[in-house]
Parts: structure tokens; sequence; C-alpha cells
DNA sequence: AGCATCCGTTTGACCTCTTA
DNA sequence: TAAGAGGTCAAACGGATGCT
């Protein structure tokens, strides 16, 4: 199960911020201070814990929660009263913050280990069409797509009874399709109608995204939402690649202090899957530099092919640490020079 | 109740490094 | 240098929850 993991990271985050001499001490019973963690859960973290595979992950975690409790821009080593766990439940509307740990009722962390990525919407909601446009391939690429349709259509032709037109598949039709077209290869003719697609779909995208953002200041929102720089501060603790990431991510205010946007571009790129790529280039005064945030857009599938409307999936491509507004966690003693992270030693059981 | 949206994992292609 | 191991990233998939 995945979700384990995310428990196992999110728990031992709030574990470490609370001091503890030791891991072995922080398990030996559920803390106080650690809230809306119920017992089955407790004892199904505490046993995980003890698992060779899941060691990284709550050294890494724990160490992420001590170093937060030190840091300066952190709990300055005042170990907190509250830890609130927002467990697997979600924020109603959009765009909100994947926060798991509240501390003391302000701070807000979100734990995130390994991920790229900033953000899934629907396309029509972050490209910013009006309202509704139904499939996202059809509104902005309906003659590519109803070629790939076609040349799908033909080959699996005798086994499914699907109508002409792509927009005319009903809900069981994507199902059968979603079957048919799981687990292989597209044939020539269909990658090479896919790839039409792809390509179609990238450039009238960022063509109408552009549109969509036609003042530099709401191309600085953007930006601002891209990164998901929001009214209010939040930390990430977690890892990349192999090491671990801890930020706190500022916001509008703290930004404007200490950048100032240039630009926003975006482009549709020629990849294997319909990809929008974006670029910000923004002056930071403080270094006294123009630096630049990278990333791309995925448009596609998320349930299989022709299975449901398509998504897009947000990534950064620049590295967490060089992005405008995101800071660095700044450790104090005792800590400094240590910041090594996963591979800490772990004296349990 | 069913669908849209969100978040994250799994898969597999491809590249690099190691070993015989 | 060929085969295998290991790592990385893009692409694809799916569970879960809120909305209508």
């Amino acid at each position: 199960m995945a979700s384990v993991r995310t428990e196992i990271t999110e728990l031992a985050t709030g574990l470490g911020m609370l001091g503890f001499d030791s891991p072995a001490e922080a398990i030996r019973r559920l803390p106080k201070q650690l809230v809306d963690v119920d017992e089955a859960v407790w004892k199904k973290f505490v046993s995980a814990v003890d698992e060779p595979s899941h060691r990284v992950d709550f050294a890494g975690a724990f160490r992420n929660g001590q170093v937060f409790l030190e840091a300066k821009d952190g709990l300055r080593g005042r170990p907190p009263l509250l830890i609130e766990w927002k467990g697997g439940h979600r924020s109603p509307s959009h765009d909100q913050l994947p926060i798991d740990l509240r501390v003391d009722r302000v701070y807000l962390v979100s734990c995130k280990y390994s991920s790229k990525i900033l953000l899934n919407a629907a396309p029509s909601n972050l490209f910013a069409a009006k309202g509704d446009v139904g499939d996202w391939y059809d509104f902005v690429a309906p003659k590519q797509h109803q070629a790939l349709y076609s040349a799908v259509r033909t080959e699996i032709a005798g086994r499914i009874e699907l109508p002409p037109f792509v927009g005319d598949l009903a809900k069981h039709h994507r199902a059968e399709l979603k079957v048919a077209l799981a687990s292989r290869e597209w044939s020539a003719e269909c990658a090479a109608a896919y790839q039409d697609l792809a390509v179609e779909v990238g450039r009238i995208t960022a063509s109408k995204w552009r549109k969509s953002v036609a003042t530099k200041r709401q191309r600085e929102a953007l930006l601002w939402r891209l990164l998901r720089i929001g009214p209010a501060p939040y930390y990430v603790l977690g890892s990349a690649k192999d090491r671990s990431l801890r930020l706190l991510v500022t916001t509008p205010w703290d930004w404007r202090r200490r950048f100032e946007f240039r630009d926003l571009e975006m482009w549709g790129e020629d990849a294997g899957q319909p990809k929008i790529g974006w670029r910000a280039t923004v002056r930071d005064h403080e270094a006294c530099e123009e630096t630049s945030v990278d990333g791309h857009v995925e448009v596609r599938w998320s349930h299989g092919r022709f299975a449901q409307a398509p998504e897009a999936k947000v990534y950064l491509d620049t590295p967490h640490t060089q992005v405008p507004g995101y800071l660095h966690l700044d450790v104090s003693e005792p800590w400094s020079g240590q910041m090594s992270g996963p591979e800490i030693q772990l004296p349990l059981s």
C-alpha cells in the first residue's frame, strides 16, 4: 500500500519536532501533542516503522522534523504543544495546499517525498478557458483527436461497436476502449496519429494559455499559482531524489520584496505526450541577478486511453532550492554541518 | 450515486556503469 | 565488448474524496 509510506513520513516528521532524545523513545507511545491519530493508525505506524523497508523513510522524516524544530525560520528549539495530523482527507475547492501537519495551529507543513509534481488541474481550469469545455483534446485539436480515434476504431473494428465520431463516445464506449487499449503498444498508424495529436494539443494549448494571461500582473499571479505560492507561508519537509528537502514557501508579499517578475513564457513542446513548457524570468534584487524557473505541463489521459477527459499535470524542472520564493530552512546549532538526512543511523528496537 | 478532480504510485524505456 | 545491474525519468495508471 502506498498510503503506509505516506503515513510513516507524515507521522515521523511530526514526532521529530517534539524533541525526543531518540527515535526509539519517540515511538514508545503516542505523544499527547500529536492529535487526530487514532490507536489503530498509531499501532500500524509503530509496527511498520520497524520493517527494514521503511527505516530509511522514517529516519529521513524524523530528521526533517528535528531540523524544523531547531531551524531559525522554524520552531527555533521550542517543541510544539499541538501537532494536528490531516490524515487522509481532502480540502474543499481547487488548488488547496497539500498540508499534512499543522503545528501549534500556525505552522503549516506539507510532507513531500520524491515528487516533482506541483499540481494537477482540469485543463480548462488551468488554461483559463471559460467554463467547462468538455474533453480538452477535442477542444484544442478536434481534427487530430478524431484522426487518432478513427485509426483506433478501424484497428479494433469487429471487437467493439463504436460510434464514428469521437465526440459521440458514451461512457460504456470509453470503458471498453480503455480495456481494449490497455497494456499494449500503439500500432504504427495510431502512434503517428497520437504524435500529431500531442503536437497540436501542445501548440494550441500554449497559445490559449498565453492569451488567458494577457497582462504582466496576470502572468505573475499565474507563476505564483504554478509554484503554489499563496497567502500563507508553509513548509515543505520531505525529500527529492536522495536528498532531504526542507523549504519555507513564502508569500507574494515576501516574493515582491526580493524579486521582480520579468515574464512568463509558455510553448508547446514536442514530446511523447501533449506537453507545454513554461519558463519564468525573474530579477533577484538581493543577489543582483536574473534567474529563471522552468517547468512543464502534461495534458494527458488520467485513467487510461480515451477513458475520460484529460487532465493537466504541472511539473517543476528547476531544483526546488533555486526557485525564487522558496527559502532553504536555516539550521542553527547544534545541527548545522550535518544536514545529511536519510542515511542516518537508527537505533531502533 | 456517479463523475470530476486531486494526489501519488507503478510501469517501462533508456541510459550508464560494472563485470567477466 | 557484451551482458547484466542499477538508476532515472517520462508516461501511464488508479485510489480517494468532494461536488452536483
